[in-house]
DNA sequence: ACCTGAACACCGTTCAAGT
DNA sequence: ACCTGAACACCGTTCAAGT
């Protein structure tokens, strides 16, 4: 350690060992003192490739976002196509929640705007008429990134907590079991199924929610 | 100033006091120093009261759903006060943006508990099915979510930015409109509705579309 | 052009000491 | 029991100086 680096260094390189931290460590490990030591460089070297800690998030986020929308899947049809590309969504931020936190974070950013693209274009190939397309595409971008923000948020706290899924499951549902009947009967009752449910399976049933709604509502003749 | 406060702290004392300088300021201005300033005290006295910043925010958070989620839609049928609470979720979110910021990050606060007990209860009186019924509100509500997590990534810019609303809007539809039409066509063809669109009618949209998918996939006989 | 690393201006949090 | 504020262990970012 503490020697010179002999090759050059790039954004890409930066981005990568970010990535590598962001994965390893969680947001709290990403500093520019973590990045100088694993690049074995200086802070302004770093700088001189990327403008602050925020651009830097912000680029690491787009590789991963960009790698999933950029699967083309092939002859599938629109509907199996967003099922398919929801889900792609769904498993990278899971396995890089800070990924989910970003993107509650700086929507105008690259990474975004290929979600849109993306899911947007399999709408109208599905035939959503143009006059629904756009909220039709907003409400399932932010269904998505609703998601991302829970699993972000649930990954930092598993993390806190040395438990594992199971246990971290079974202590909010004894939680939610534990609160007055008569104040939550909703929450009281939906504490078993939080115990029992699958994530990936929920993500999907509301994806499909969404998709017969949009079917709904451009199909029907009366209002 | 530097004199010694005469009254008594509270935790709800210091709640308010965070509160308004989150909403003056936004989440950077919120700082152990701001607040022992407006409030005319130390350190330790927060602390005595509050066990860390993380605390602070969460319960800053929770007194503001609270009063959303507790005000009462008497005698309105269900599917209207399904839009009134996600209407007033949304507005509270609009005027306090930290707040969407910390629904998707500590999924398993009293708030959250609130806003699933308040939205699944009305579909529940809906007269969605048991088995549909908590995947209906987890979507539902994680839509909520991905909006309120949007909101307050746009008042983070636009409070960065000097410029008002509609200016924002213009330069993210500009930005939008020059990418290449061949390779980003959904959201070339966009931005002219981002630059219209309305969010309140856009996220009301989106509830509908979800009322909706809900409603046909309960009803329909034949898979 | 690219890199180094001491220094600056902040943070959240602790804790011995006061009343 | 409740409060004070100096001190600690961190941050992101800058910038004069090197190659």
């Amino acid at each position: 350690m503490a020697k010179r680096r002999t090759d050059g260094l790039s954004k890409e390189v930066i981005v990568q060992a970010a990535a590598a931290i962001l994965d390893d460590g969680g947001e709290a490990a990403l500093t520019f003192r973590a990045l100088t030591a694993r690049l074995s460089t200086g802070y302004g070297a770093i700088y001189h490739h990327v403008a602050n800690k925020s651009d830097l998030l912000a680029a690491a986020t787009d590789a991963v976002i960009t790698r999933v929308t950029s699967n083309a899947v092939v002859d599938a049809e629109p509907r199996e196509a967003l099922r398919t590309v929801s889900l792609g969504l769904f498993d990278a931020i899971d396995a890089h929640p800070w990924v989910g936190a970003q993107l509650s974070r700086e929507p105008w950013r690259p990474a975004l705007v290929e979600i849109y693209e993306r899911i947007g274009g399999l709408l109208e190939a599905l035939g959503v008429p143009e006059r629904a397309l756009f909220d039709a595409a907003g409400a399932l971008v932010n269904y998505v990134l609703g998601v991302a923000g829970q699993n972000a948020a649930n990954a930092r706290l598993l993390a806190v907590d040395q438990g594992d899924r199971s246990a971290f499951l079974a202590g909010v549902s004894a939680q939610w079991a534990s609160l007055d009947p008569a104040r939550y009967p909703f929450v009281h009752k939906a504490a078993t199924h939080l115990r029992e449910h699958d994530d990936r399976e929920q993500f999907l049933a509301g994806v499909d929610i969404f998709l017969a709604g949009i079917a709904a509502l451009h199909q029907r003749r009366t209002s």
